[in-house]
DNA sequence: CACCACCCATGACGCGTGTCACCGCCCGTC
DNA sequence: GACGGGCGGTGACACGCGTCATGGGTGGTG
């Protein structure tokens, strides 16, 4: 019997999960958590064989969940489900020691077998999102820049950027000039759209 | 038995309802869709009691199925679900004859006893998300500036946006200042967002 | 009919922004 | 030690953009 954690903010599809994991005879569903501080409460409480975690949760992103997880509990199996799978967030997730990977678009019967293929050892991730991953490659930008663009997000001025980054609003227009360049955009809102389709922000 | 009609774009999401659904005795999953178009053709083809519809999918969107539907179907309950609830959809939603609206972090039991009582012909709305929608009111903006504000969306130069929407440079701008002067913004990314959040675009 | 809201357009003003050249500083590698 | 790359900063220029005043056309309402 393999004991299965899951982690996500929405308790509908949450709980459709759990009925749908606990259609399998050699799975069982031990503990839930709406958010990343409760998932990592829930698996010390629970020391479950394979966490199940939604990327995208109010409070921190799965991934670090993951990376606080796989010293935790090393020999807990990591598993991140996501609507929309970003080739940045795969690169990440891999290196904080995920092995499974999959977008909530893919079949049922998916999902239970590769939370046994991570039981056992193994890896799984989505080909399509491989793929794109590969082609994509890593982010070409530089850690500054990147926190500059995130923070140009919200469509605030540079002035505000400046000041919550602490530098020169000189300084916010030539990081965004140059992250602009990078990703072939012509302004700073179309780099911010392409960073995160990218999953680079 | 109640005959239910799931469409979700998400294969896993939709497998997941689907277990959690087949675990009540009184109700039957009897069709699937995994895009609006196909929604209408399983309608056509089972005719269920009631359909469940995610608000976004690939195609088209839950609302615009759901008008489609109470059309063709006048008999067929209408229940939405979807992740992020916003007080725009929820109007377009009721008035499309939608009489079950809920977001997807509502409690597993919500959902079985919503499809129950649309299917008796009541209504249920999520209070939180209701009380969102009576607060924030309906949209202020004109139609052609809902237009132009979305085709702002993407971060597109006004000559762009002026060219999609067949109107001249200046128009545009006047639309757009338009726009963020009625919804608070200081500029049009943020008045962007601030649609969005309220579903007014 | 007058009135008003919406739509489209033009022109002008001033600020925000994108771009470039150039500066110094730190830290890694060859 | 020289070199290159990332980082922070300055100054200048030109364009995009936000804002306003103004105008004409349309359709619905009192």
């Amino acid at each position: 019997m393999i004991r299965v954690l899951l982690a996500d903010d929405e308790n509908l599809v949450r709980s459709a999960f759990a009925a749908l994991l606990g259609l399998e005879d050699d799975l069982e569903v031990v503990a839930q958590a709406s958010s990343g501080a409760e998932a990592l409460a829930m698996a010390r409480a629970h020391a479950p064989d394979v966490a199940v975690l939604d990327l995208q949760m109010p409070d921190r992103d799965g991934i670090s969940v993951a990376g606080e997880l796989s010293t935790l509990l090393p020999g807990c199996g990591l598993v991140i489900v996501t609507g929309h799978g970003r080739p940045g967030h795969l690169k990440r997730a891999l290196e904080a020691g995920v092995r499974g990977f999959l977008p909530k678009t893919v079949s049922a019967a998916v999902l239970s077998d590769v939370v046994r293929t991570v039981h056992r050892g193994g890896r799984y991730v989505d080909p399509e999102l491989a793929a794109e991953a590969i082609s994509a490659g890593d982010s070409p930008l530089t850690p500054r820049e990147a926190d500059v663009l995130e923070l140009a997000a919200g469509g605030a001025p540079v002035e505000e950027i400046a000041a919550r980054a602490h530098l020169s609003p000189g300084t916010v227009r030539n990081h965004l000039s140059a992250a602009s360049a990078k990703l072939g955009a012509p302004n700073r809102h179309a780099a911010v759209d392409t960073a995160r389709r990218h999953g680079w922000i």
